[in-house]
DNA sequence: GTGTGTGAAGGGTTTCACAGCA
DNA sequence: TGCTGTGAAACCCTTCACACAC
């Protein structure tokens, strides 16, 4: 399989929202055209996004949303379920425990831990907060696919080697600090703080 | 002031807060290498992204910590603080209303608002929910700069259209869907599924 | 006629490599 | 000597433009 870049990845979870909502109207055709303006970005970008994957449109017709969604649903994986961890039963943490676009994309917390003994054995939504310390068969009892990391900055690093040695290979972290895994890991990274800066620059610096 | 782009932007803020950690360490110099290693990138890259706002270390030396974390706080305007205005009272805003790197960087939360009148009067972290319908005032009467929108997707457009209105110049929307704004409003997107479903893809695809 | 699929061109960002200065 | 600052090269991603299929 050849490299598709990050960028061409994320749009692709953008086009399967876009076609969703289109579903959800009853519409079953869709331009490039018009993908590209729900997205805010050009036709040609959703084309050739699209070309790395397949032939999925009708020349001078577009495409069908029902089985364009179907194809990027396969393309993504999205076809299955994912079982989730979050660990951190701060504010962040439990508020993703009841992220409603999380369960409708098949992303279902199974479980939240937190190494706060004041914590373990509260209820969220659901969930008993877990002890942390226990990661390893926690992770092997729930076969967690992928983990959220809501810890302060100073300690996801050590969260993330724990999550490591219990056979996580995929983490989302949402702590303002990067990571150091093994190659055979995938980290993504969901920085507030970032684009809040971005937004002061922008703000700073309007002519 | 020429266009610097935002990849540029966005490691500029990792800069600042390792640049943080290391001050905190007593750490007095550092050198692009270690700056580099501590985001996960190259020392050109960091160089190269400095050398965009002027030239700030000292060759065979490195960069002082402390002034270079005062250039970078100049460069994204965070010497000063701004006021944060919340709109959506589910468990994505409540939770945000209390997010210590915020206040950190000096982002203050200092409004919360839904148009749920269920909601409209809770207190959330010692802010009371207030109606979105009266926006216009709150936002001027609270001078805010920033809003941050965490309303179910369907909503995310009507409710950018009304921040638009009450004069709100920078967005962070967390909802999953693209918006339309005037070219003098910046929008910044914090879209939690499409990581997830990146992570989904690899998941997918590792060989 | 209409809108896709795609090589080729263009533009922008990252990496290289080294001159230059402490 | 050691590390920055920076043109030039390399690379990657986006946009163009049009042949082609429906």
């Amino acid at each position: 399989m050849k490299k598709i870049s990050d960028s061409t990845i994320r749009r692709m979870s953008k086009y399967f929202r876009s076609l969703d909502q289109l579903i959800d109207k009853r519409v079953e055709t869709v331009s490039s055209d018009t993908l590209a303006e729900m997205d805010g970005i050009t036709s040609a970008q959703v084309r050739k996004d699209l070309s790395f994957f397949g032939t999925f449109g009708k020349r001078g017709f577009g495409y069908n949303t029902k089985s364009l969604k179907k194809q990027i649903e396969n393309i993504l994986g999205l076809y299955r379920t994912w079982n989730v961890a979050i660990v951190g039963g701060g504010n962040i943490g439990r508020a993703l425990t009841d992220y409603t676009e999380f369960k409708k994309q098949g992303f279902i917390i199974r479980l939240i831990m937190d190494k706060d003994g004041a914590k373990i054995g509260k209820q969220v939504h659901g969930l008993t907060i877990e002890d942390f310390n226990k990661v390893n068969d926690l992770v092997k009892r729930e076969q967690i696919d992928i983990a959220i990391i809501a810890v302060p900055a100073d300690n996801a690093q050590a969260v993330a080697d724990k999550l490591v040695v219990a056979g996580i290979k995929a983490i989302l972290n949402f702590a303002p600090r990067s990571l150091k895994v093994p190659p055979d890991v995938t980290v993504k990274y969901e920085n507030m703080a970032v684009e809040m800066e971005a937004l002061s620059y922008f703000l700073s610096n309007k002519k």
